[in-house]
DNA sequence: GCTCTATAAACGCTGCCTGT
DNA sequence: ACAGGCAGCGTTTATAGAGC
């Protein structure tokens, strides 16, 4: 069954059927509902090839996760995000594909997805300083939105605020009165870190209060072998904030095993530490995720879009209180 | 007859143009 | 304002024609 078809059977042309389908709003009333009834009867579907080929289009968008030694889709931080994405995309009739790239020319792979219009648009993750991708798809003009930022912002992104949700967990840890705080970032000198980093100083600044700073690089083994090398110094801080809910969560249990109690705040919210009872900073992630398909989306229906930051959320649990010392 | 190349038609749909 | 006609989207497949 193809649009010809029920044209013919309704009694009008292939044109007006088209314009039904698509909601146009110069058919009348009384032409829309007869080929309505015609498409409800024989439960016509559009063919979404030809539609694509005459459009241009796909109403199709991906997003690639890469393969850098770490897990990839074996955390919270992804399904809650790809929820988000889905849930903007299945409202509008959309598709998102999503894949893993593990060999081969990161660029070489993205330059084939843009160049057989297979998707309509990118949303790209774990977005690097000077990042190459960002460069080809400015080039070549094709629709995308960053997750995060770095130190170009020559695009559209929608950003978690982490500036604030880094101040948010120095702040609350200055209010339970910790002077000398422990910061664990993950990777120096990626946009994230960065971004914490500042909201961590700002907080110093603000609180007079201690903040020393080391990089586990999102590792809780690395972590782990942090505050072993600082215990064999002597450990005197107060207070432990960790880039991320995993690496908190390793330097508790590793701390409780020497039977040392110390407010830590982790950060993401994963449902482990709702479990333990870890304060953290939730990101609203699945936000973030609607927002930035959203986004894409606009772009490649060639409207415009705007960047966005998701506000943050600390989140008290145990681990933070009964500790005023 | 066979192989190779050039051209046309086909796929289903939508957007523009035209007519009432 | 409403509705019909038709080109054209990009690729594959069919057909025609040329050369041997």
């Amino acid at each position: 069954m193809k649009i010809k078809d029920i044209a013919k059977i309704a009694d009008v042309s292939v044109a007006t059927v088209s314009r039904v389908l698509n909601g146009a709003n110069n058919v009348s009333n009384e032409t829309k509902e007869k080929v309505l009834k015609v498409i409800n009867k024989y439960d016509y579907k559009p063919d979404k090839i030809a539609t694509s080929l005459r459009r241009k289009r796909t109403g199709m968008y991906a997003v690639i996760f890469s393969v850098k030694g770490g897990r990839v889709l074996e955390d919270t931080y992804s399904t809650k995000f790809l929820k988000g994405v889905l849930n903007f995309f299945s409202k509008k009739g959309l598709k998102l594909i999503v894949d893993i790239h593990e060999h081969g020319n990161i660029l070489e792979y993205y330059k084939d997805i843009i160049k057989s219009k297979i998707v309509d648009g990118f949303i790209l993750l774990d977005i690097r300083k000077n990042d190459e991708r960002v460069e080809l798809l400015n080039k070549e003009n094709f629709p995308y939105v960053v997750i995060g930022r770095n130190n170009e912002n020559n695009f559209v992104f929608v950003d978690s605020d982490n500036v604030s949700g880094a101040y948010m967990a120095i702040k609350h840890l200055s209010q339970i009165k910790c002077k000398k705080i422990l910061y664990i970032s993950g990777n120096k000198g990626i946009p994230v870190s960065d971004q914490r980093l500042v909201g961590v100083k700002n907080a110093e600044s603000d609180l007079k209060v201690q903040v020393d700073v080391q990089y586990a690089d999102f590792d809780e083994q690395k972590t782990v072998e942090i505050l072993k090398s600082i215990l064999k110094k002597g450990f005197d801080y107060d207070g432990i904030f960790c880039a991320s809910d995993l690496m908190a969560y390793s330097a508790m249990k590793f701390l409780q095993g020497l039977d040392i109690k110390i407010p830590i705040v982790g950060y993401d919210n994963i449902p482990l530490s709702e479990f333990v009872g870890l304060t953290t900073v939730d990101q609203n992630i699945a936000k973030i995720g609607y927002s930035a398909a959203q986004a894409v989306h606009s772009l490649a229906n060639n409207e415009d879009a705007v960047s966005l930051v998701v506000p943050s959320k600390l989140i008290k649990r145990k681990s933070t209180l009964n500790f005023n010392f």
